[in-house]
DNA sequence: AATTAAATTTAAGTATACTTAAATATTTTT
DNA sequence: AAAAATATTTAAGTATACTTAAATTTAATT
């Protein structure tokens, strides 16, 4: 399968599975960067090939296959995430830049070569489960938004779901990392932003932060 | 550039510099499996973007932009072998696989991560020399095939030239390996056959084998 | 040197993955 | 509920990288 399809199944997956939004065309036509004639293109097409479920002017559904597919993509990004992090002295922007190319030329006899040199790790350093050989996720994931997290209590940074440079620098430079103690001092509920505490510092956060910031309960 | 783009180059490089055959369009289309036609027309597209020389019915000849391309293709995909060598237990023909795929979606930034890493290494696990960052290769060779070696001297094994899954495997079975010794023990010129001895192993190769097989004077 | 064989080139056509522009349907707003 | 705004779809067209078949040129053989 191309690349424009491995690309467009993970699309679906990540809009649906990952930020619940309704995944018509135009969602994922914004997301690759394609026009939405393009968008309602290929969904005829992977329709044909059984990836997924397509009826004119309704959300797009990946069938049993097109999960799959988008699975073992998933599992090579963040297998090379993981890698490469672990390996070199690289961000995770640049980490993510470099595994959205690779993870398309990867076999998955390499995916496996890789998974095994790093102990079969079950989450890349966003905190993003990886999928294992057979594209499932086994790992429970009771984390929460820092959007609905509770005031005054501890948590752990559990996820950062993006791929924002401006976002990882934004963390980097203020200690948000994947496993780091904070607590959320004060939520502002009306204008939904959170103040959080890190390392004695205090942090305001806005919407489009505390909605792709994960935490467990400390 | 494309995918396309860069393994005609190679294709043509690797003819020209390593094979030292004459580059028609009819030799790069039977390397890479595609026809006359296609190689034709790719010969011409390449032409008009200054990447190669094309005159009708005459051999290609890379420009230096073209050749500059080629080297850094050629490095990426050196330096994935070497990588995916030390690291992973992966044979000559798995790393070679591997790093068809993963050479065209590496980053210059990426490439330099994986060169440091090894320390930036010379060689790659076929003896081939690796390109450094500007397209240079700064080593000298002075390998010779093993048809031109000399009776009753004895060798080093410098590079095995070749990309066939049953020669790596008959070397890997004979122990003919990079940085092994052996003895050149009989010359059949008019056969165009060469006994050589490895760890007590007498074995004869025939042409195909003593001109991908390289060694240098012990 | 003429004939034959082989390679190269041209021409015409295909699949993929897009594009823009126009038509149509759906949603939102009033 | 109608009008306006937004999204989706259809239609037509493009670039890339191929294909096969026929024409042409070069190279090899006799």
């Amino acid at each position: 399968m191309s690349v424009a399809i491995e690309n467009f199944v993970k699309a679906i997956y990540n809009n649906n599975i990952q930020d619940h939004h309704d995944t018509k065309p135009g969602n994922i036509a914004k997301k690759l960067g394609i026009s939405n004639a393009a968008a309602t293109d290929m969904a005829k097409k992977l329709a044909s090939k059984d990836l997924l479920k397509y009826e004119k002017y309704q959300a797009l559904q990946l069938t049993e296959a097109g999960t799959k597919m988008a699975l073992n993509v998933v599992r090579k990004h963040r297998l090379w995430e993981a890698f490469l992090f672990k390996l070199f002295d690289m961000s995770l922007h640049e980490i993510h830049r470099e595994a959205e190319l690779l993870e398309h030329e990867t076999s998955d006899f390499l995916a496996n070569k890789i998974s095994a040199y790093l102990g079969n790790p079950k989450f890349d350093p966003h905190g993003d489960p990886i999928p294992n050989e057979n594209g499932e996720i086994t790992t429970e994931d009771h984390s929460i938004s820092l959007s609905n997290a509770e005031e005054g209590k501890s948590y752990i940074i559990s996820r950062l779901m993006s791929d924002d440079k401006e976002f990882f620098d934004f963390c980097a430079l203020n200690g948000l990392k994947y496993g780091n103690a904070i607590v959320v001092t004060k939520q502002f509920s009306k204008n939904k932003m959170t103040q959080i505490t890190i390392n004695t510092n205090t942090i305001l956060l806005n919407e489009d932060f505390t909605n792709i910031i994960y935490v467990n309960e400390a």
